[in-house]
DNA sequence: AATAAGATGTAATTAAATTACACATTAATT
DNA sequence: AATTAATGTGTAATTTAATTACATCTTATT
């Protein structure tokens, strides 16, 4: 509970000064963290110590202590928190809580990961002979988007949302190949039998996926996200964005170990597409 | 601008003394709002009126003033600043700073995002015969993953990362199609392109691109996200992610419209997933 | 009405922050 | 390479703010 509500809560418990003290401190919050003690005092019309009890009758340490509390309180905007869409929410509404969700949900990611793998994870990627990234469904896209990540880096990357393709390439793989495995349920059938198959042929398999899943079973390390999944829309929304900034960390991981020269090498590919766009100074609204 | 994110911005304008207060500000910032500027001063190695210099240049009063300030920028729980990776970063850093710049970007663009046009978005999309989305490079993944939201919807949708089929399939639109443009800097010519052509034979062109950009003046309606890129990495990274969301958004929406009713048509999507997974009950770690 | 318990204010004390000034470092100019 | 100006940094003095100790006043209880 923040300061302010607390105040709001225990106005009943104040006496009678401390209770002028917090009518004034209510009625401007925004001016009372930048008064001082005997400002506040003046403007309660109460005694400087009476206001440094007030404070710490709401278990701050002192005056300045109380300030810091009160200007988080007022800090605008929410904690970021899981919010549901509601049936009757209107545009702005579902707009907020959907970027909230997804904010919330990115904090509660990073708290679970676990540092230590991503550190492995990225050690096992450097040295890999040729990367495969695989995922059905949602995770596709997600798949997709470590490829045109990872090809930059110019290591043999290949990546497919057909299963029969994964298969395929699964069966080929060899020591030294990693195959990355996405999906947030890790309970996909298919898709544990690629990790299978890929794990049957010496390759290092990686899993994105939930601890204590079919999946990740099959895999050689585990990368789990642990965000709690809005089942709200029946679509999966927060949990796959928390994947794609796992494969951000993974790629600027591997671009970190790699080193300074091989940096310049990403600026290329990134340059090589100054041909097919319109340059910032061509174009002029 | 807060007043973390000013640091982050600052760092290089700062001399070597109010570099050290920077950045012992910002590796423990909670402890910061509690301590005293001597205690500071001692933890930066530096001398008291340094430190009140540094907060001076943050444009705050003094150190007491800059306390609250920070005290606010921390109300939200974490600072999301967008920090930068730096080459000798370990992995803790980085994986803390990508999230970060992750959840800043989100964050920046909640509150630039134009919620009428969303809704309108939204209209136009409840009311598309046909709806195709069109991205390159990375944001093909995006259009990919939009694609496996809208098919959901039992609605017709279509998605390719080919120019020559989205090329094709422009020019098969007309009236009551909706077109999707998805691309960070809107300067790719070939998605400019497809844009003209789609509007040109009566389709509908949404672009999710940024403001003032050639795509944007091909577009009937545009959605931008004004997300600062984190150039360091020649990657688009947090750009990406805003315009995932951006599409949940939209999805949402689009189900929202659509009423209760349509609801169970999508929980009948996901469930007919089950005999591709392994039940919960089935599996036991 | 007396007394104790709590509330409030005054004045003294302590702690904190700021200012003024001196010294040191760096950059620029000859 | 030496000199000077400009900027940066620390020490000590000063000012300001906050807290404590204690005295006085209120209020409730007997």
């Amino acid at each position: 509970m923040n300061v302010l509500e607390k105040i709001v809560n225990s106005v009943n418990s104040f006496s009678k000064s401390e209770r002028k003290v917090a009518d004034v401190i209510l009625a401007n919050p925004q001016t009372t963290i930048h008064s001082s003690i005997a400002a506040l005092a003046k403007m309660a019309d109460v005694s400087e110590p009476t206001v440094n009890r007030f404070c710490r009758r709401l278990d701050t340490k002192g005056f300045p202590d109380f300030k810091l509390h009160l200007a988080q309180s007022l800090a605008n905007g929410t904690p970021y928190v899981n919010r549901h869409v509601e049936e009757d929410d209107g545009p702005e509404a579902y707009t907020a809580k959907i970027f909230e969700s997804t904010m919330a949900a990115l904090d509660a990611a990073r708290q679970n990961v676990d540092i230590p793998t991503i550190n492995r994870a990225v050690d096992v990627l450097t040295q890999a002979k040729k990367i495969s990234f695989f995922g059905l469904g949602a995770s596709a896209s997600v798949a997709h988007d470590a490829q045109n990540k990872f090809f930059r880096f110019n290591v043999p990357v290949v990546c497919f949302d057909d299963i029969v393709m994964q298969r395929m390439s699964a069966i080929n793989s060899a020591e030294g190949d990693v195959v990355v495995c996405i999906s947030h349920t890790g309970r996909t059938k298919n898709l544990c039998d690629i990790a299978t198959i890929a794990r049957e042929n010496d390759a290092t398999v990686i899993g994105i996926t939930a601890y204590d899943s079919p999946l990740a079973k099959e895999c050689t390390l585990v990368l789990s996200l642990d965000v709690p999944e809005d089942t709200d829309m029946y679509m999966p929304m927060a949990s796959r964005v928390a994947q794609l900034v796992l494969i951000d960390i993974l790629a600027t991981g591997f671009t970190l170990r790699r080193g300074t020269k091989f940096r310049e090498n990403l600026k290329k590919v990134k340059d090589s597409l100054r041909g097919s766009r319109f340059d910032k100074k061509d174009f002029h609204s």
